[in-house]
DNA sequence: GATATGCATAAGGGAGATTTATGCATGTCA
DNA sequence: TGACATGCATAAATCTCCCTTATGCATATC
């Protein structure tokens, strides 16, 4: 089957003549002029050897065999332009977030809905990955990560500083007749005492150098399993702030310290492709977690700056 | 309906690729490099804001939008490639010949059979037009005319030189005792005393200015009509002796005078589509007639130039 | 006739398609 | 575990062919 096409352009010129039984009009429609409609469909009729249309005094008609193809050729086109409609147009309703489990369980679980109540028409689908996958950057629109990186081309917004600092729930605090001292913390079992974060904050409470059994794991993501271990009191905990809020708030954790960490600026950031910039349902998720944090009092960044 | 399909070469590729997943086989299949293939992929993800292809490591892998799409694209692809071959396939094997009634009757009617005996692949189909009609030059593969000529870029063949001389029933001419001199035609009843033809062969014959009354209707293209009613001892006709070649051998009809005359270099002529030039039923039609000519010892000229 | 409409054609320009020449990542095989 | 092969991405340069401009011609229409 190697019967190759005629060319491309000379089959959408004959469709759209076809249809319009005008040179003029389908160039038009087509966005160029009746010359090049003209020197396609001739194009068309010297690659077929026989004429598609009789040429009429101002008019055109189609010959028996340019009738037959036509049919058949605008069938096609109609073929291709619903495939490509329809592609897009469920495109442009579906949102696939792709997010790390710790925002999408802290953050996005109990607010998704106000989104969905808001933009009915959208359709969003939170597909969140563990501490050790990788989220899916070709099949989402947007994805939210902290330590793994969208490519770079990507546009990005930060969203959430990963600010870091212990909690514990208060019957645990009460077990050692509360907390005063970061060295306090110490004589309580840590959650995933492994976590780096630990170090810093230590470090930056002025204990360098704290012994911490225990294996190395992943810090970030796993925040939701850590903040429901430290609220059951079974540890300390190493959580964002803002991620806790609720369970501050409601006295189910403590934060014994005001002092926060930051590790190499890391932040929770909202990206996405490139091509979807200005798209409607990107702007419109965009704009309401930009809306949700200032309506948190958090610091709405200017987007990051792409590279190319 | 404005929705502007994306780059048909962008669309092809994809095309290619996802029935390959291969850039590089797309590329083989319709001519080009790999990296055209991953250029157009690109431009087409670029427009439509989703990636179509997931990139792995030595190969790639549709994306569930991709595969969506690409079962319609091929679908429609694969419409138009059908309606092109089956188009070209129908032209190939079919050949319409638009033929004047004179040679329509007196030439091809008794002969055809043998070529469609030949040639059992090639459906033909004469179309033949009268003295006052046109040719359809744009439905035909094959134009076989005499006055109307042709569109002067189509190559054009002369066939049967338009000779004539005066012809009639052996019967006919008993009925004044036989014909000896030009004169004696003038006691018969001529069939179509107006046609031109007469006057010139009596010119020629060394009758000026006889007088022919009647009405004028146009010549060649009715000599199936004349020499039936020469033969029915109607009237003397005058008519191309090659047309008449079973007549004059059966003694329907006598040519009393060697004497021939032609107007104006008058032919006969086989012309057909400039596109069609080396088409093979072209060629096998063609050559047919000349070898039927030949075998009938008429001269086989060269093909008139064509201008342009 | 005068005008308007519609297609054909030639010449020329330009944008996009393609090639060339790389680089990179990853299988594969010794 | 290197050396090699395979396959895609990317940049730059080139070229092709598609389109526009400008015109002519034929024929409806007033």
């Amino acid at each position: 089957m190697s019967s190759h096409l005629p060319p491309l352009s000379a089959i959408r010129a004959f469709e759209a003549a076809s249809r319009h039984l005008s040179f003029t009009k389908a160039g038009d429609e087509l966005g160029m002029t009746q010359a090049a409609v003209s020197y396609q469909i001739k194009v068309l009729e010297d690659r077929l050897g026989f004429q598609l249309f009789t040429r009429k005094a101002r008019k055109i008609e189609l010959t028996d065999s340019g009738a037959q193809l036509a049919t058949r050729v605008v069938d096609a086109f109609s073929s291709l332009r619903s495939a490509f409609e329809d592609i897009s147009e469920k495109n442009a309703s579906q949102l696939v977030v792709s997010s790390n489990t710790t925002f999408a369980v802290n953050w996005l679980a109990y607010r998704l809905f106000e989104f969905q109540m808001k933009n009915p028409d959208v359709g969003v689908r939170i597909v969140p990955y563990g501490p050790n996958a990788e989220p899916d950057f070709n099949e989402s629109d947007i994805v939210i990560s902290a330590c793994k990186a969208p490519p770079k081309t990507w546009p990005a917004h930060e969203i959430v500083r990963a600010d870091f600092t212990p909690m514990l729930s208060p019957k645990l605090a009460e077990t050692i007749g509360g907390i005063s001292k970061p060295e306090d913390l110490l004589k309580l079992p840590l959650v995933d005492p492994q976590d780096p974060w630990w170090q810093m904050w230590f470090e930056a409470a002025g204990l360098a150098n704290v012994d911490l059994s225990g294996h190395p794991s992943s810090r970030m993501g796993s925040q939701a399993l850590e903040a429901n271990r430290a609220i059951a009191g079974q540890g300390v905990a190493i959580l964002t702030p803002y991620f806790c809020r609720t369970a501050l708030e409601s006295g189910q954790l403590i934060q014994p310290f005001e002092l926060t960490c930051r590790a190499n600026n890391e932040s929770w950031y909202l990206s996405y492709p490139p091509a979807l910039r200005s798209s409607r349902k990107i702007r419109l998720f965009r704009d309401w977690v930009h809306a949700e944090l200032k309506n948190d009092g958090m610091p709405v960044a200017a987007p990051v700056a792409v590279t190319g």
